[in-house]
DNA sequence: TATCAACTTTTTGTCAACAATATTTGCCAT
DNA sequence: ATGGCAAATATTGTTGACAAAAAGTTGATA
């Protein structure tokens, strides 16, 4: 006998395979039955990510569990709960008995996470570009003609990081096939980058022409269907988007730019 | 002002930067003052994955809470936040106000986690080939020997992947000066891998001479300080380990090897 | 003035009760 | 029997109280 939860069509399905050929599948009432349905520790963790992501809460910042409590409106269980969670994605340190601080992201730790993300996020445009269907392939095309016109209306300056859908880099990897990329960058890098962006000034991030002619050759690559060059244009397209802020580091008196405080905090 | 706390000579230690020159430092008092110290939620944490990954809970098994606080000594509290950093590191699932289970690793999903680890480990073997030290490298060396002579001893049958400081790999990715790598491997692909191994039968696994020579392969790599070639063997010497394990699931009569099948449904 | 120790306050860790939600059981009608 | 409804039971979610530990404060002493 054995269990599997999966979710389908908005619903959470409980498959219980038996080991004959017999297998059965309930759907788990919730009432709330439908999916997102979220208990104070689920909604604790999004809103705290969310807050520490955006600089609304700084790093290196003491999370006390009594006002964060009140802060959030709830109780000190469910916030614990949520900590531990945000510790599991490296958004928060933890000393037993002395409490939680966020992290702080050093320059150091920066470049490793550029590391780890041009490596991950080549493997899995790879993998995408493999898989995808035509139909992907337009779209992603389209999406592309999208980001063209926008950066040309606004003078070649606003290339912002778009989200979600949006994004180029999320409709790339989220097509890879493999879960557990997916959830790595989701859940591992993803925010870490973000809160990156936050020590870095604006004006370094900007690139915008660069950035776009890299993505073009990226998207002219999957249309080809050249997994290899789809891995190392990605991997030198992060790569690249790190040695501008290194070089810009380096150019430029270190605390104008390195402010651990969030100039631009929007969302 | 800046915080930063970190782990110094098996003490907490809080970095107090201040925006000038001025920065102290102090150390944490723990009564307990010394690192190692855990809460419950912390033991409950190590515990429950230890014995999800060496099958004493078995995949797919349901968690209830009441029960298992029982059985690990402890009330609902600690648990649920156990809980929800093992969830955090993908060995559960979690519906809410349903419950929790152990998670079912079908052999599609180990396939995926199998390609996640060539590509971190490859990396992660390519940047220790540029940081190790001589000492390093020579501390390697003498690693395998010893594992030659295991393997020697046992007439070449068991070649068992050893824990902790005793396995190469460990040696190996522990050394390339990326945390996020590091802790990436360590928390989210290690224990996953040993899940695995319960999902396959031991005989499939050993591949004895092979692998040595493969080892002996990567550490000549190593010592010639060619990364690109480390990388790539790192890279094959894993997925050989899966194609040896794909090659034997499909000559095998598929219900004695492989625990579950699940590919019929998809979202 | 600096140091140390004892005391007080604050914060974190643990627990058990209570509320809300899902699951099971039993009944009834078809 | 079988399907649906309702009460009963079990499980999960949340909260507040209490215990334990660390941080802060005060005052005596050198």
């Amino acid at each position: 006998m054995h269990f599997i939860w999966l979710v389908c069509d908005n619903y959470f399905l409980e498959l219980n395979i038996d080991y004959g050929d017999s297998w059965t599948m309930k759907k788990i009432q919730t009432s709330s039955t439908k999916l997102g349905h979220k208990t104070l520790a689920d909604r604790l963790f999004r809103e705290i990510k969310e807050d520490i992501v955006k600089g609304v809460i700084l790093q290196g910042q003491k999370i006390g569990e009594a006002s964060f409590a009140i802060k959030y409106n709830t109780s000190r269980g469910p916030l614990r709960e949520a900590l531990q969670r945000l510790e599991g994605i490296n958004l928060i340190d933890r000393i037993p008995n002395a409490g939680c601080r966020v992290v702080s992201l050093s320059l150091q730790k920066m470049l490793e996470l550029y590391q780890v993300r041009g490596l991950i996020e080549g493997y899995a445009a790879r993998l995408a570009t493999i898989a995808m269907s035509q139909a992907d392939i337009e779209g992603l095309r389209s999406l592309m003609n999208d980001h063209e016109e926008l950066v040309a209306l606004s003078g070649g300056e606003a290339y912002v990081q778009n989200e979600g859908n949006q994004d180029l880099h999320y409709y790339i990897y989220s097509r890879c096939q493999n879960d557990w990329l997916i959830n790595c960058i989701d859940n591992n890098i993803y925010y870490l980058m973000r809160m990156c962006r936050l020590n870095l000034s604006h004006r370094i991030l900007s690139r915008a022409e660069l950035a776009l002619k890299e993505h073009n050759d990226i998207v002219s690559a999957i249309e080809n269907r050249d997994a290899d060059l789809v891995d190392m244009l990605m991997r030198r397209h992060i790569e690249s988007a790190w040695k501008a802020i290194e070089k810009k580091l380096s150019s430029t008196p270190p605390e104008t730019e390195l402010v651990d405080e969030s100039q631009s905090l929007k969302g």
